[in-house]
DNA sequence: GTCACTCACTGACTCCGGGTCAGTAGCCCG
DNA sequence: CGGGCTACTGACCCGGAGTCAGTGAGTGAC
């Protein structure tokens, strides 16, 4: 039946061009600044017809970060085929991730707000587990470079190497979120601030922190 | 003029009961969980009451974050009046940081809500003045733990001392923001950790980036 | 050719929450 | 007692997420 392979690919065409609409205007907006209601008429299409395709806008959202974080992820083993020692290839990854908040800050602020209670995703969706899956080889990435750095004595590892990799993700994220939110914290500090370049130095201060005794 | 001496108390005593109320939603319900109709119901007003004594939720949000800004600030002031070296006042002003974290949960959780948002707060009101006011109290007793460290030694400092210091508070938000949403965090990664032992681990790493060669 | 059926799509609707304002009730003073 | 001030009320507005009965363009059986 020719038909209904049309109409799956049609379907298909379809959610892409959804979106397509959707990633340009949470760029634009953000999460909070964006509405369905743009969205639709973005993409063409009546606000009724985003919910046969997505739940609901967090799925939406989760499904253009998942996009996002595709790339991620190869970037992150791209990081690691390069090789070398396990505090260059820590130090690549953190890089990575730097890199890749910059370019998508809208993101990155995403990406944290799992992390505030109120803020509940649907756990149970598909694409909320293909997120989920993306982060894990994200760690999994991460792992692999701290106990390379641990075998060729490149990474000081003063515990467990996944309890360090949670404590570098932790704080690269809370320095990202200063970053990301860079206009608004530097409206309520007392001093003046380069963000930009406190962010790059940040990397600098913690991996000198993990540093092995056996560097170069 | 009695009268107007009691208007003006019983005014302030308003003020103060829908504070009062409005400090339990918000840390029970978080900054956007909480309604202004549950705050009135619970102060026991109606809602455009509420409108006669603050702007709008920001500045009632404002508000209660200054009452728990002030006791930090008494903290902070406590730990600098202590004495010793810079890194060793450092050091009891993160470990200060991190026992309130625990100590308050939802205090915690709540004073990191606006990293996780694009709100705009209006700079304008008294209430976003006394805000800057205590946060700029907060970075001047970091900073001069920073700054006698850097003085005596005990602490290195790569850049600007303001810099490190909105470095060191940024990560410890980050790591933070883990430990308080931590049954939740667990759920998600890979393996298992132990999240108390983590964040104050976390402290020793980052105090020995910034450790000087002079220590002891 | 036509008629019943399916399916993608629509947009007016509900619900919710922040914010407003005309109206009310009580107190004060002349 | 009456005029006016003040504190307060709650019905209402508005915008945005999410819903659902209805529409119309194919599709396929006869």
């Amino acid at each position: 039946m020719g038909v209904q392979e049309r109409r799956k690919r049609e379907r298909s065409e379809r959610r892409e061009q959804i979106l397509e609409a959707a990633e340009r205007v949470f760029l634009e907006r953000g999460l909070s600044g964006a509405t369905m209601d743009e969205v639709a008429s973005r993409a063409e299409l009546s606000k009724g017809t985003l919910y046969l395709y997505f739940k609901s806008k967090d799925e939406l959202y989760l499904a253009t970060a998942n996009r996002q974080l595709a790339e991620m992820v190869s970037r992150f083993e791209a990081a690691l085929e390069a090789g070398g020692t396990g505090i260059e290839m820590l130090e690549r990854l953190v890089r990575v991730q730097l890199e890749y908040a910059i370019e998508n800050p809208d993101h990155a602020r995403f990406s944290t707000t799992w992390l505030n209670t109120t803020y509940r995703l649907d756990a149970d969706s598909p694409s909320f587990d293909e997120y989920r899956t993306s982060i894990a080889k994200l760690f999994l990435c991460g792992n692999e470079a701290i106990e390379l750095g641990k075998r060729d004595g490149t990474v000081r590892v003063p515990g467990e190497p996944f309890e360090l990799l949670v404590q570098l993700w932790g704080s690269m994220v809370g320095v990202t979120l200063l970053w990301v939110n860079a206009a608004e914290v530097v409206r309520r500090l007392p001093w003046d601030l380069d963000m930009d370049h406190l962010m790059h130095s940040y990397c600098d201060l913690i991996l000198s922190a993990i540093r092995g005794e056996t560097k170069q």
